[in-house]
DNA sequence: TTAATATCTGTAAAAAAACTTCAAAAAAAG
DNA sequence: CTTTTTTTGAAGTTTTTTTACAGATATTAA
């Protein structure tokens, strides 16, 4: 936390404002964007007071004045403003193309990031590396997300199981038991295979973690913990190529917190899983 | 291009900067993170040139004045600066391993659109567009890309072909016509099945695209349009993680611009496969 | 080469913005 | 109700940005 962003620091000291103070916070926390475009004498202006009480606001959240308040201002927005819009048009240039869809991924990056649930996270880490047996499923794109997990806990030396075809993967649900982990993937959380399985696993005892976009969505009934990603449409009005990105991101995270919790098997898989498949290289 | 970062500008100017300009352009673009600190004289002193200078380069490449200039270059250089060490630790609390796995994810998009060559990628689509089939070779983290891209494309209405088997991926490659495009993902460039494949897809007179990550590997040999992607260290000094999300990424934009080529068609076969799908879901 | 023209550049003055000071007003404490 | 403390903005000061202009440099044409 030696870096908080701007707006942080605004919400921290909201209590220990002064009246004049506190009207420029909530000026300055609404009307973000502008702000960069004024100068203190028209923000002062704006909100019924004075050019000193500016100063004085941008000294008590930690900065030097008005001018770096506002340098620091234009750095903690960025990302969010740079998005532009996102969705898709038949007359983009293929610049266009690319840089909306980039954004539009870093963007859901960030959020996903932000509403992201460290303790579940954690939670949920030590679930796979307490479980017996770890099985993963998804349909469609979320198949992919189960895949690339299967294939990145193997780097770290866990075994886990993904079935393609959606009457295996239910057969194989239940007969999961107590002390299994039962891994659900699915973007709006509305797949009846999905849903079927982990309702199967959850009957079985095994414990279940879902992976889904924030919302209500009838697999959180199953869940016992639940891993939400931001979403973002982008091409053609769909969003699941940023709720792919996002879910891989969040595997990403899931497995380091795996690996270091378990840190030296984690290296000794890491090598071990390197080499093998190093013989394939030139 | 309503909205190119202030670097871009500055690069895109660069020749027709007089010889003062160019000097004080060289140096913010060495420099950005210190300048903004700098007030306009010291910025003139730093480059040994005057104020009024100073104010003529902000003014050439589109802003308002130095106040103008240096408010957008916060912003642009925001996410770079934000990165922290990427590097996992033991001592990691929870939270900065997701930030540093986040973090690294979103600044490997960053540089993957940054090194983007739209050119070749606009070839790629066209050639995929006009492909009499199209083929996706790679193995391992970059079997899952291609199966991602196959989702992908099926989605919009192009029919492609993956083979899990490194055999069979090699045999179908032996098989590959004239007017086929064969398409080569490998992470590191250097997997001997896919450069395999796609030297027999070469030989074949199929045509050739390879998603690989900048640098010199032999996969270059045989491929007839290259779409590199950026990297980027992460968790226990693996790329594979990063790498997939930028290659990912690749993937989509390959897509839209391949959707956007042949729109109605594209917009057909998204509500249909949507129809297709939308049964199993609640 | 030289003169004419255009372009570039820095100095110095003007304007604007940021910041300080201080006394009056408001709030809190006694 | 008075005293003390805190808050506040008007007016003044300093700093920074911007403009205007004239000298320097480069370019072109003869």
């Amino acid at each position: 936390m030696t870096n908080q962003s701007c707006f942080v620091k605004i919400e921290n000291h909201l209590k220990f404002f002064t009246n004049s103070e506190k009207k420029i916070a909530h000026y300055v926390l609404e009307n973000y964007n502008d702000i960069l475009n004024y100068t203190i004498t028209e923000l002062a202006e704006k909100v019924d007071t004075s050019d000193a009480s500016v100063i004085r606001f941008c000294r008590s959240i930690g900065y030097k004045g008005y001018q770096d308040f506002k340098i620091n201002m234009a750095r903690d927005i960025a990302p969010a403003n740079k998005l532009l819009d996102p969705e898709l048009d038949r007359e983009d240039t293929p610049e266009e193309i690319c840089q909306k869809i980039f954004f539009s991924e870093m963007a859901v990056l960030k959020d996903t990031l932000a509403i992201l649930d460290i303790k579940m996270l954690e939670k949920a880490a030590k679930m796979i590396v307490a479980a017996k047996r770890i099985e993963l499923f998804g349909s469609g794109g979320s198949a992919l997300v189960g895949m690339d997990a299967q294939h990145k806990l193997l780097k770290v030396g866990l075994k886990s199981f993904v079935h393609c075809d959606a009457d295996i993967q239910a057969m194989s649900a239940s007969l999961l038991e107590a002390g299994d982990v039962a891994i659900g993937i699915s973007h709006s959380g509305s797949n009846r295979n999905v849903v079927r399985c982990m309702q199967l696993a959850k009957q079985q005892g095994a414990t279940t973690i879902v992976m889904t976009t924030q919302g209500k969505s009838p697999l959180l009934k199953f869940a016992d913990v639940v891993l939400f990603t931001a979403t973002k449409e982008t091409a053609f009005k769909s969003e699941s190529a940023t709720a792919r990105i996002a879910q891989l991101a969040l595997v990403d995270a899931l497995v380091a917190m795996v690996a270091l919790g378990d840190y030296d098997n984690s290296l000794y898989a890491i090598g071990q899983t390197r080499k093998a498949t190093s013989d394939n290289k030139f």
